[in-house]
DNA sequence: CTGTTAGCGCGTTCAC
DNA sequence: GTGAACGCGCTAACAG
């Protein structure tokens, strides 16, 4: 099975160019004959023919790829955000090549180079560090380079991420209301994170609002996003309380975890009317008998701006439409439990 | 910041192969004058260079690379996979690539061509089709290749899998000796898959050991594995007896959730008393107050078996060992609720 | 309508 | 110690 055009147009008899243009589907473009091009194509459907994209990158410095570094692909959200993505680029003749960076600078700065120097033709990048690969990129606009998620170094690159102010602020009301304004504790882990921050800010909003003071008191931190961050978060609180709380809000997946293994731990069970919040929604919350709310990020509405920015930043340098800030959606499970 | 060779070369003022001895730390060996050599090395400290691997891939015939295409990243299973393989990759120098085909043969089969064409050195298919790319790769022997999961086209590829019929066995003795051996019904998603059937015949099996007749008929089929598949299959066995089953067992998560949330809507709420078990372990699962069963899969072996069949393939045509089966694991979690 | 040719940046071999 | 030259397979410009 051959692959190089050169090799059909030697066991063809026809010039390499008269090859690839009936390849590249321009026979018509340049009348090539038609018996010439029956030829060659019956060639190529007998023996297959299969680019050479190392060569074809080399010569046209484009790839007709983009790279995606994420944190940690079992994270759910992430994982659906590559779906999105790798729906949109597949519509735009791209491949989507995903590394991860398991929360590690030195790995994801490594990826980051080395999708660079494969030529990447844009770079999506869900940041783990604040300082991120600043030299490494300069100078490197070749690619396009969109942060995503976590909003460090603004201005430097354009941004995507959802509303974290409003997600905090919707999903804490809609608690408060619940919970006849009776005042309940947000876990976060990863708490340095702006996106952490920032769903802080909301949930301090939301008490502003209800007229309750001490939000902060209110508010446990973490430095990593964790079960095990989770546990003590939530032994902290049942120590203090003498009693599992009522009511709780976390900010991920791995920090409800946590909690609830240590509710179930430390107190014995989980009581069903405890109503619990949480950041990032997942099919397996419908397993739980208790009232729960999450915040649903929307991720073909992010891989969109995503991929706008990706394609669009060479053409229009409009800072203006640089960054974008996408909203999210309050999900509402066995709500009439209580 | 400069990135080619002949850059560097042209602003230290020497030679392409100069620079590139220094680079590729070959001075000494062709005993490059420390001074020049200094020079280079604090040319390219300060300024970087970025190799042009698509350059070097065209000359090695050799990428540095290899390619992995998964039917679906949100399967938290694949998700892990992915994660282990990457760290064995990563010592070997190797970027792994990843993309999801979302169980379309068709698209499975253009990522396919398209890591081959990139000129990826391995590459790891979990296959969603029978009828996998055959003459796309046929004399591909350029890259390595590596089946995983299921195991269609045994014979043609090396294939690395768990042992699934262990874990039905396994599991499904487990849960007759829970209910005190009252048959209890299997659903199974994606039933044609070879995976699943392993996992039937194990379950026929321990039916078998116990002396119960009529396994057959406890095993129900639908043909995707989806939350929807598992609503129908549980739809029909609460019709079937009336009233929501005391214990059943699933091929896969996502049948799982489906058979949850239909018994919720249809009963109206999950008895947690009900003992349930499930293919595909995931932390959530600890979420559940109810008696649960799950099989997990040990990446970490997996992804070493594909490793060593990456690599060794070329070298040790053994055929012998070129096919693995990897051990579960049993995972019980509030046995002691019953 | 078809053929020839010049690089893309890298690694290697061979001259000086 | 250092430099020059070749070719990997492809594209594009130009020559018939």
């Amino acid at each position: 099975m051959p692959k190089t055009v050169e090799e059909i147009s030697r066991e063809t008899g026809f010039s390499v160019t008269t090859v690839r243009l009936v390849i590249n589907g321009q026979s018509e473009k340049y009348r090539i004959s038609a018996a010439t091009r029956k030829v060659i194509e019956d060639y190529v459907a007998l023996h297959g023919y299969s680019i050479n994209h190392a060569a074809r990158s080399l010569k046209l410095n484009r790839s007709d790829t983009i790279g995606f570094v994420v944190p940690d692909l079992s994270n759910a959200f992430f994982a659906r955000l590559m779906a999105a993505l790798e729906v949109l680029c597949r519509k735009r003749n791209l491949l989507l090549l995903t590394v991860a960076s398991h929360e590690d600078p030195v790995l994801e700065n490594r990826a980051v180079a080395n999708l660079l120097s494969r030529g990447v033709d844009g770079l999506v990048i869900a940041p783990c560090q604040a300082t991120v690969l600043p030299q490494l990129i300069k100078g490197r606009s070749r690619s396009s380079i969109v942060m995503i998620d976590r909003d460090y170094n603004s201005g430097l690159f354009p941004t995507v991420v959802s509303d974290n102010f409003q997600g905090g602020l919707t999903m804490s009301r809609r608690m408060l209301r619940q919970t006849a304004s009776e005042p309940f504790a947000f876990l976060c882990g990863h708490a340095e994170s702006p996106s952490i921050q920032d769903r802080i800010r909301g949930f301090a909003a939301a008490y502003g609002e209800a007229g309750i003071a001490g939000a902060e008191a209110m508010v446990l931190l973490e430095a990593e996003d964790s079960i095990d961050a989770g546990r003590r978060m939530m032994q902290s609180l049942i120590e203090n309380a003498r009693h599992a709380p009522r009511a709780f809000m976390c900010s991920s997946l791995l920090v409800l975890e946590g909690a609830l293994q240590q509710i179930k731990s430390q107190v014995g069970s989980i009581d069903s009317r405890i109503l619990i919040g949480t950041f990032d929604d997942h099919t397996m919350l419908d397993l739980l008998p208790n009232p729960v709310l999450s915040i649903r990020q929307n991720e073909k509405i992010l891989a969109q701006k995503i991929v706008e920015r990706l394609v669009e930043q060479p053409a229009a340098k409009n800072l203006d439409i640089s960054s974008a800030v996408v909203a999210t959606e309050l999900v509402c499970r066995n709500l009439d439990a209580l």
